[in-house]
DNA sequence: AAAATAAATGTTATTTTGACACGAATAATA
DNA sequence: TATTATTCGTGTCAAAATAACATTTATTTT
């Protein structure tokens, strides 16, 4: 059998921008490298690909033996190719983003990899060109979240409207009218009010709402405008 | 120096699903494969990312080798990375899909390449995956082109609101009203009405009008809304 | 001069949006 | 027990955007 014998083959990596919301802010779950080079630093949970793996299962490898979760809502972003990103041997690595419900997070994997959620807002210097992969996730969650009814994967099976309001002002960064907000969000079909409230958050109590799964796959991919002018 | 040692490396290419617009019917730019395996079959345009080469330019290297175009309006895809995509053996590829006037390039098809643009519905079988980037493809691009105005990347400088709305038809494969679309098109400032028109579609004439690049530069990622529920 | 053709533009009812304010439920406090 | 404080949940209205629909205009051909 021939092979393409003049090419040169590369490293082929993938590394996970993981969010997630705890009903403040916006999270990353970033570790600490354990291994040469940049060995401490600050980094996103990568791997490389692996000969008989496709990419997409490499990543949802990767962020299992993070998180130990698995089916997670996760998306491939963009291939970050720049020759010298690595500095030690030329690395291709496909990014991907994923929505995780932190509480379903188990942290006690978290001492192996040193990992620890951030607020986006205070992600510190990570390694290579991880910085920038975050600022892309965080734009192309933005513009996705903007049509797509996609931060309902951050939220636990029980959720109630207020959180939905904070967990899209974290997102976008901005004060949204929660008289409109929700007006729209209901008009999607999208949410079944359940019988009891969450009294953590307030006196009156805010009714939970669970995710009405059969229009949440119909409406995952068709445009809705949560954000105004986004 | 330390290399990661253990890792194996993999072919990385990319490949191009080439768009452009003959006033008629979308169609795709595809060659016909020069050598082995699948010598001969239909294929999309495409080649191994080089040592020092960063993928972007990979596609801009190939895109102008078989059309001698530069500076063209491309975007990264996806990447497919299945482990047997490729029979001889594995590869990585990043498609990309690029937009270009179709006029700049029809005269000096490439005979080396054997190049030919067939109408989108009437694309043959391709090799590997290359029929199924073509899916993903057009879906991109119709969802691209329902919120930005790239579309306008396959037109020539000069062109009419009737070719306009004829190239929205044909992506999305669907009858609009003229009028609803071209006032919404009008409103949005993007386009220059010049003195002279197109006598060759009526006997009227339709008026010539030109992008206004300023505002294209600006509007090229907001949402626009041109197609009603994409 | 009349007919034919495609371009350009106008009207209206309906829906969606964005700005804005108040009553309801409940726990804490007096 | 009555009052206060707090957050939740809903309602109104004017303005803007949309979708459905028809007529006039410019020009060539007959």
């Amino acid at each position: 059998m021939t092979k393409y014998s003049k090419q040169t083959r590369i490293l082929v990596a993938v590394d996970c921008i993981i969010f997630g919301f705890d009903g403040d802010s916006l999270k990353l779950l970033i570790i600490q490298r354990g291994f040469e080079p940049e060995k401490n630093k600050w980094s996103l949970m990568g791997g490389f690909v692996e000969p008989s793996e496709k990419p997409e299962n490499s990543a949802a490898r990767v962020l299992k033996q993070l998180t130990g979760l698995e089916n997670v809502y996760m998306e491939q972003m963009e291939v970050f190719g720049e020759p010298k990103r690595d500095p030690l041997e030329r690395t291709v690595s496909i990014a991907y983003y994923a929505l995780i419900d932190i509480h379903k997070y188990k942290d006690q994997l978290s001492k192996e990899y040193r990992a620890e959620w951030v607020p986006l807002k205070e992600i510190p210097k990570l390694i290579f060109d991880h910085n920038s992969m975050v600022d892309h996730a965080k734009k192309k969650l933005r513009y996705k979240a903007a049509l797509h009814p996609i931060l309902f994967e951050l939220l636990p099976e029980k959720f109630t409207i207020p959180q939905i309001l904070t967990l899209y002002e974290g997102v976008y960064d901005i004060v949204l009218d929660k008289r409109n907000f929700s007006r729209k969000l209901l008009s999607t079909g999208l949410l079944m009010r359940q019988k009891d409230k969450d009294k953590e958050n307030s006196k009156k109590g805010a009714f939970y709402y669970k995710l009405n799964k059969e229009i949440y796959k119909d409406k995952i991919s068709s445009f809705l405008n949560f954000i105004p002018n986004p």
